[in-house]
DNA sequence: CTGTTAGCGCCTTCAG
DNA sequence: CTGAAGGCGCTAACAG
């Protein structure tokens, strides 16, 4: 089925060179003659020579792949991380490995199981949760790890992310500024660290202008859009509830906003929102007045530079944790 | 610096057997007795084993890899795509290297080309073009490919998409059943199988109800975001423009509709439009009468699905194309 | 049921 | 400047 496909011992043979000479000249070692090495070079053409990279990684013990593992794919954020970590990482010859880990610590340990056995380079991750123990496994195999997004607990490891609590405060402070004093929270579980920073920054801005946060006020969902369309929904079913909320990310936004342009459109007019992340659809999230923009494709690339630089050698010692910043943005 | 890991062969000293019996432990061969295997168990817990998987790739010449490659990583349409993907394929123990081809018909070949070295065991594809040759390499090297979501001439290959010709017939013709007789498409070139299928249903559909389609009114633009912007806001610019519109695909529908609620907002309530694809934040287009809605997801997994049989050898001769059916959906 | 023995394709000293 | 030779860690006949 699968045709014998030339090997550099068929070249050598073609090109009447021993294996050594083809591995130099395949690798650029200058020490070769360079008429040996235009003949190398015919043979490899006329035999359509293709390294085997599985072999060379078994001698080399490198695969310039890296592994990269989110809670779940399908997310604008991710998506956007995921390019322009390609764009970084494949302009220096790796590959990328993404997996999902279903936001389960389990399948999660499952994945990085996977990807050490595959002796990948480095790995890439947004941690499921907070539990960081099953990383070790794979720095003991010295495997650098850099986390991005969100931080895990018991683990030394390098990250990047954003500075959560501040664009929370700013945005949320914002809202104050524009005369609302009753303003709501629309987030997800306190056990991820995006949402419990976003929730310290919005509880902050509350304090320090003296205004009380009521519970009631304040909604624990997921990070899903399913979440923010039953958040808004629940919320404004009560009496007195907030014109004003501070919304935890993209997606709950969106769910949010779903729901003030169809079953809760009564109240379209008089919500005022301010989210995390600005997204190629934020013109349509008609409520929103103000956005916390991350910068996205330069977390993915710092990331994936610090991850290269780990790699190589050429960053050695203590994690960084790198905070970037947030901008805020009004709309309309 | 990365300390030497255990073998199969540290593990077959630690349990006073051979490396052979030891894989067929590992592999659950069966003709192994059950003391033996326990004591190889035993060892394998003792000192922390790990499987190589590049050094039984090398052997087998299997990697349980499979490549993934599209025109851009950060669209919606792909990652839906990807996590469906994934799901059936991480179920049995194959991994996705994913990557991009920057929509370019020569990165799309240099991928390939890293993909073939890595021995993929097969590939998965979205072409960035029309142009199938650079393919054929990769498929005479033995590797099975399947593309999924557009054509390629010269290839001869599975392949799964959607009926864009039906889908986009019955969109259009829904918004001539509603009364309109002035129809304009918002497009991308035609030299892409789903634009130009799309736009194929939507000139049946206007013709067979016997109306004339403007060339003015028809933009070929490309399929993206700004793109659908674009198109609109030159399209309405212009005296005379229809009411409503086909458009080709989401991000040609978000960007018409991000014109519509900003620059552009003085048409938002004329506007009716169909557009292809169904989105989680689809309750935010305003203007979208009609959606017609590919499954995404099902198209994964059946790509996905295809292409294990390929690998695994139980399907076998022609290639086959499938058409999945889109659904039409009425908004509002 | 288990062990011995060849490699898989490549890189890399070490000699020449 | 080039060649010979020994693995990298694992699997798969083939013996026993």
């Amino acid at each position: 089925m699968r045709e014998r496909t030339a090997t550099i011992r068929d070249v050598a043979e073609s090109a009447g060179v021993s294996t050594a000479t083809v591995s130099r000249v395949i690798n650029g070692d200058g020490r070769v003659v360079p008429g040996t090495a235009a003949k190398v070079r015919r043979a490899i053409a006329e035999l359509g020579y293709n390294m085997n990279q599985v072999a060379r990684s078994l001698k080399t013990r490198a695969t310039r792949t890296v592994g990269v593992i989110a809670p779940e794919l399908a997310s604008d954020f991710f998506m956007l991380l995921a390019e322009s970590m390609d764009r970084e990482l494949s302009a220096h010859g790796y590959g990328l490995i993404v997996c999902s880990s279903w936001e389960s610590a389990g399948e999660e340990a499952k994945r990085l199981q996977l990807l050490a056995e595959r002796l990948v380079d480095g790995v890439v991750m947004i941690p499921a949760t907070e539990k960081g123990r099953h990383v070790r496994g794979v720095q003991e195999r010295g495997i650098p790890v850099v986390l991005i997004d969100r931080l895990a607990r018991d683990l030394s490891v390098d990250a990047v992310l954003v500075d959560n609590e501040g664009g929370a405060y700013e945005a949320t402070s914002a809202l104050i500024g524009d005369g609302f004093r009753r303003i709501g929270f629309l987030g997800g579980s306190l056990a991820v660290t995006t949402a419990r920073e976003r929730h310290e920054g919005y509880r902050r801005a509350m304090a320090e202008a003296g205004l009380a946060v009521e519970p009631d006020f304040e909604r624990f969902g997921s990070l899903h859009i399913e979440s923010g369309y039953g958040s808004m929904a629940e919320m404004l079913s009560r009496p007195g509830a907030p014109d004003a909320y501070f919304v935890v990310n993209a997606d709950n936004h969106v769910g949010a906003t779903n729901y003030l342009m169809t079953e809760g459109r009564a109240y379209r007019d008089r919500v005022v929102l301010a989210a995390f992340d600005e997204m190629p659809y934020s013109p349509l999230l008609q409520c929103c007045r103000y956005s916390v923009s991350q910068p996205i494709a330069e977390m993915g690339a710092l990331a994936a530079r610090m991850l290269l630089d780990r790699i190589e050698g050429s960053r050695q010692g203590e994690p960084e944790v790198v905070r970037l910043k947030t901008t805020l943005i009004r709309h309309g």
